[in-house]
DNA sequence: ATCTTGACTTCGG
DNA sequence: TCCGAAGCCAAGA
């Protein structure tokens, strides 16, 4: 169990990100509220920043609010990772979140529209 | 306690 | 659509 704050919210932003189907996207913010900590949209990217690289959670799944990666040395992997997915990324390497964003209990289904 | 950072977001222009 | 500014907030130093 987790003894600090500190991890307590890292767990929980952890747990959200882990429920992101393949082939849909989050953005930071809405993790941050799913996870309960609204506004804290700048935690959920230090958390996954600090992710071991063992840790499976699919931390790529996750843009920022405008559908682009924010990565910035590293962007080409996350790119890679999601486009083996389905995700379609625009001329201007934007995803359209309209379409692939995850809805908690659309928990499957392909991307319409 | 104070100041800086940053895998963020929203709002204007 | 593309910035820049402002707002936000935990961590580090």
């Amino acid at each position: 169990m987790p003894r600090t704050d500190r991890d307590e919210r890292r767990a929980r932003i952890l747990a959200v990100v882990d429920c992101i189907p393949k082939g849909r996207v989050a953005s930071y913010g809405q993790v941050a509220r799913e996870a309960g900590l609204p506004r804290h949209a700048r935690l959920v990217g230090r958390v996954l920043k600090d992710l071991p690289a063992k840790n499976p959670v699919p931390w790529h799944r996750v843009v920022n609010s405008a559908g682009k990666i924010s990565l910035r040395p590293g962007s080409a992997r996350q790119r890679q990772r999601l486009a083996r997915e389905g995700v379609l990324f625009s001329r201007s390497g934007r995803i359209d979140l309209a379409r692939y964003r995850w809805t908690p209990l659309d928990d499957d289904s392909e991307p319409s529209r």
